[in-house]
DNA sequence: ACAAAAGTGTTCGATATACACCCATGA
DNA sequence: TCATGGGTGTATATCGAACACTTTTGT
């Protein structure tokens, strides 16, 4: 077998995005220099779960590779949604010493292609090799290594366009879910309030959320029914429309 | 001043869309392969308009750059719709021997980086240094270089997309224009008739679309009233709204 | 006068929005 | 029994869809 060689100028980087009934939480992995002689700690910041790509890989299956190498997650719905290619995003200083010191030889001009994931950020098992993977809420995740600040915020640009015009995200929820987190979710993502009978009198209307004969246990309220997503209802049922607006 | 260096991986297509009243065109290259020596043509098909990018250019200016170089075109609106990485991009026949002998030295595993833009496709004067470009209407663009046939399909697929959700497209339209050009160009991009009545009135709820004091000259019919599309009004008065659908 | 496209209104069913109270459970 | 979140209905305004005839111009 021979060695696969990276590309010095092509990287993929992930967003991925989970919900926690809460808030908008990213996946992010410690980027610590440490000096080999001295153990000295130059710097310890966060990044987006990226990487070079090899000659032999498509963008897609490098996504996936990097993302399994970081986290150990599998299977992730991982898709494209935006590239980076100014001329100054490796060019903070930490950048630049981490370029210099992290045992690969890349270029400075690096062209990254954006990815982003939604799964729910409770329960996830993170398997990580050596850099520490972690959730962190997507409202203090600044300050990022690169140009990853922007990257995150392009995703969720993209993201929220997407909601806006689309029922999606339910890969941001437990299988089982609430309406009342269904609700949550879009409020948090959308940065609004619904009415919550409006909000249920919508979503009765969506067949592929299909209500399960099962409720919430041992919570100390009324509990909920849950719901599920039914992903073969949702292609055979969806309509385009023109539904832009004054 | 120093030879600006092109990056092997990586480059643009920009993916140049047209109405002109009747269908969608878009703004094709000839690509030629002359032997030196015998002048035999071994091959001659099309490309999008799209190049490598140089090392200290970022993505955005290398697109605008690569449209000017081959089609004369200065300041059409680009942006950035997806990137395309496939291993096989490259491989067929035309394409490997067009690497051998087009005379710089590229890898043949190239990412690029797509764009699109749109402008009335007639009135459109092309000033070109070799390489023929001229407009194509888009249903015959088949059988394009690299994988093209694939780039522009996907371009297309992303303003349907925009086109259902939001109301745009006025580049594609003289700047002024009747509401049955307007219509006529929904029609064609998403695929589907309106009802002339019911379109107006959406129209005119629209503040942005805003009536001239100027009717159609020279038709050989009742002439019809212009409009013109105010991007300040468009800016001021857009709102979101939850528009999906059951 | 005729051909060709412009322009215009109403009805009906569906949807969006606003709004307030009772219910089931665990502690 | 109380605290917590779950669950429900109605009235009004607006929007979307369906539908056919008259007007203005050039030839």
């Amino acid at each position: 077998m021979t060695a696969r060689k990276l590309m010095q100028n092509i990287s993929v980087d992930c967003v991925i995005l989970g919900f926690d009934s809460e808030q908008l939480n990213v996946i992010l992995v410690d980027r610590t220099l440490i000096l080999p002689n001295t153990s000295e700690v130059v710097f310890s910041d966060l990044t987006l779960t990226g990487y070079h790509i090899y000659e032999d890989e498509d963008l897609d299956s490098a996504a996936a590779r990097i993302v399994k190498d970081l986290t150990g997650l599998e299977n992730l719905p991982l898709k494209q949604f935006y590239s980076f290619g100014a001329l100054d995003r490796l060019h903070h200083p930490n950048d630049q010493l981490w370029l210099e010191h992290c045992g690969d030889v890349f270029s400075d001009r690096v062209v990254t292609i954006g990815y982003y994931s939604l799964l729910p950020s409770t329960n996830v098992n993170f398997i990580q090799k050596g850099r520490n993977a972690a959730w962190y809420p997507v409202t203090s995740a600044k300050g990022l290594a690169y140009d990853h600040d922007f990257v995150v915020e392009k995703a969720i640009e993209h993201l929220r366009y997407k909601f806006w015009h689309e029922p999606i995200g339910f890969e941001l929820l437990p299988v089982k879910f609430t309406l009342s987190q269904m609700q949550k979710l879009y409020e948090a993502i959308l940065g609004t309030q619904f009415d919550k009978r409006n909000f249920r009198k919508k979503v009765s209307q969506m067949d592929y959320v299909v209500p399960l004969k099962e409720k919430q246990i041992g919570v100390a309220h009324k509990p909920a029914q849950l719901f599920m997503f039914s992903c073969d209802v949702y292609e055979k049922t969806r309509k385009e429309r023109f539904d832009f607006f004054v």
